[in-house]
DNA sequence: AATGAATGAGACTTCATTCAT
DNA sequence: AATGAATGAAGTCTCATTCAT
């Protein structure tokens, strides 16, 4: 019974693969459909636009995130602890799916507008982290607004640098714990 | 009266604000021809292509703001006082040229390979400042690719913020304090 | 229970309403099968390509009518009843199967120069009652394709007038009651 | 001085010319660009796109088939004299440019909803035409809009008739003759 | 120095048709 | 008989670049 699914993941796959080697717009439909040995027409019947297959591949995985990060702040008790787990997931997402986080984090600017209120959101769970902490007396009292995009700032660069990759070489687990002490530096003062 | 020079700014400042707007690829030569009021032919006498626009605005802006910050840490003491002017210089920047500053942000992975060792280069200075502060004792020993990439973060990240302008309503004065002193957590230890 | 041809008769059904609606060449294979709620290639097993199926419709309509305006010939007894009869008839369609004698209206530029001289045809039948009438006395010697081109652009004009349907509002009796009274002024002089 | 107003005169005769042969759908830019010994970017320079280029092609005659037929209207005394002078001026438009004339034939169906109420427009001027005939008894009391579209009938109905030039061979001065004997017949009763 | 008409490769998308199930 | 995923040729349109004036 092919039903189209396995077709649909292997042009998804493709997709993301050459998005992040050259650029959404630089991709052409013909790269992704001759890369994943299928004929164009059968990409349209998966995905209705090329912006389309570019968003969809986007928010899936943003989503993904945002539900796993909502998991974390839920289960762990402190904002440590939360902020620790949170940070060693990203690590952990970067060491198992390497692309597609690539991909989240270079299109980023490209969708992040697109973004309802009520989709799930990593930069939500940050912030309500910090909330709470501050709440409960756990941080000093700060913007967490100004405080959950530094600790984004800290996490989006780890992967600045790995991506470049010019400069860094550490391992990824110790690019973890380090930016776990900065964060925790960052946000208790 | 060399008026063909007056023509190429009106090119340069016309596409900066263009490719910020929509982006390099999105925004086409007759976008800004016409956006200039100039014609098409106009644009190729003084740049020889689009991508040789591109890159001439990135590199010229990329290389002062390197060279400005070689300047501050020669005339600076401390590493201390090297990187609270360098993260205020970068605020000044921003509030005095907001869009070089955001092109810059923008563009930068699309250019950063095209980059010589020899140019002047705004990372390395960071990276130098922390070198030498170790070096000195007034800053633990650290990774100085590692501590100069946060602290890059940390300063992209406060752009970001202000360009997608969702979260964080802050002035760039105050934000410029936060940076610094987070900038120094991160440092110091 | 053959029900083979409710499949051919709903696809030929669903597609003369398209075709009317948007154009033989505007409409798609997907537009007429998803609208009958078939497979595209259930489409197929009943005809063997879009111009088949454009072509069948007209063809089956067209000769019909002219099966019938030879039915009205032989039984009526003066050119001026079989005038008369026929433009009747025409209006009797017209409220029976609007939708059929829109698409032959519409059609017919495409498909006229595939009919065979062996087939059924409406024109020859009318020119046919003039000759007649001409060679019994009952109308005056004139061309007889060129009579009867007339008469057919009273009846023509009179469905275009009623398909763009701005200008003319009148019921489809009362139309014929005109049509007949100027096509009979325009074959006696 | 070559302003390009030749170029876009030749895309528009060809354009024409093709349409008319082949239908507008059947009709692709590149049978256009390569008849006419242009580019493809060309014709996008003189017209938007292939809609645009077909409409202006039928607004164009269509409103001065309108102002010229006005002028008859204004000019001639009688209701006689005046259908005359537009029928004759109908044949006298077919003989010089049968392409166009050919094309606004064949293409009105597409275009005439896209008709504003304050463009130059034919019809319009045979309904005033029948109507100030009446209201000086040169006519019998009857229906305007239907008259006018008889009369239009029966000229659609001689360019029909020319066209698929099976039929009738007359020259068109003599079915000139015919026809503005027949249409005053229809409309004097 | 400036103009802008012309170029044509190449982008995205559509759609009639096939065929394995 | 019916299904619908897959095909790929062909369509419309864009746009960086050239060049005669």
């Amino acid at each position: 019974m092919p039903d189209g699914t396995a077709t649909k993941e292997l042009i998804g796959r493709t997709a993301l693969r050459l998005f992040i080697e050259k650029g959404i717009t630089e991709t052409t439909i013909r790269d992704i459909t001759s890369s994943a040995g299928i004929a164009v027409g059968t990409l349209y019947r998966h995905y209705g636009s090329k912006d389309e297959l570019a968003w969809e591949l986007f928010a899936e995985s943003y989503m993904t995130i945002g539900r796993e990060l909502h998991g974390i702040r839920i289960k762990e008790a402190t904002a440590r602890s939360k902020l620790e787990a949170m940070i060693r997931h990203f690590c952990n997402i970067f060491d198992k799916d390497t692309a597609m986080f690539t991909y989240l984090f270079l299109s980023r600017h490209r969708h992040l507008q697109k973004l309802t209120p009520r989709m799930p959101n990593p930069y939500i769970e940050i912030r309500s982290v910090i909330n709470e902490g501050i709440r409960r007396g756990e941080i000093p009292r700060q913007d967490p607004d100004v405080s959950a995009s530094m600790v984004m700032g800290l996490i989006m660069q780890m992967i600045d640098s790995r991506l470049l990759g010019q400069r860094i070489k550490q391992s990824i687990a110790s690019l973890a714990d380090t930016t776990v002490a900065a964060s925790l530096r960052v946000v208790e003062a």
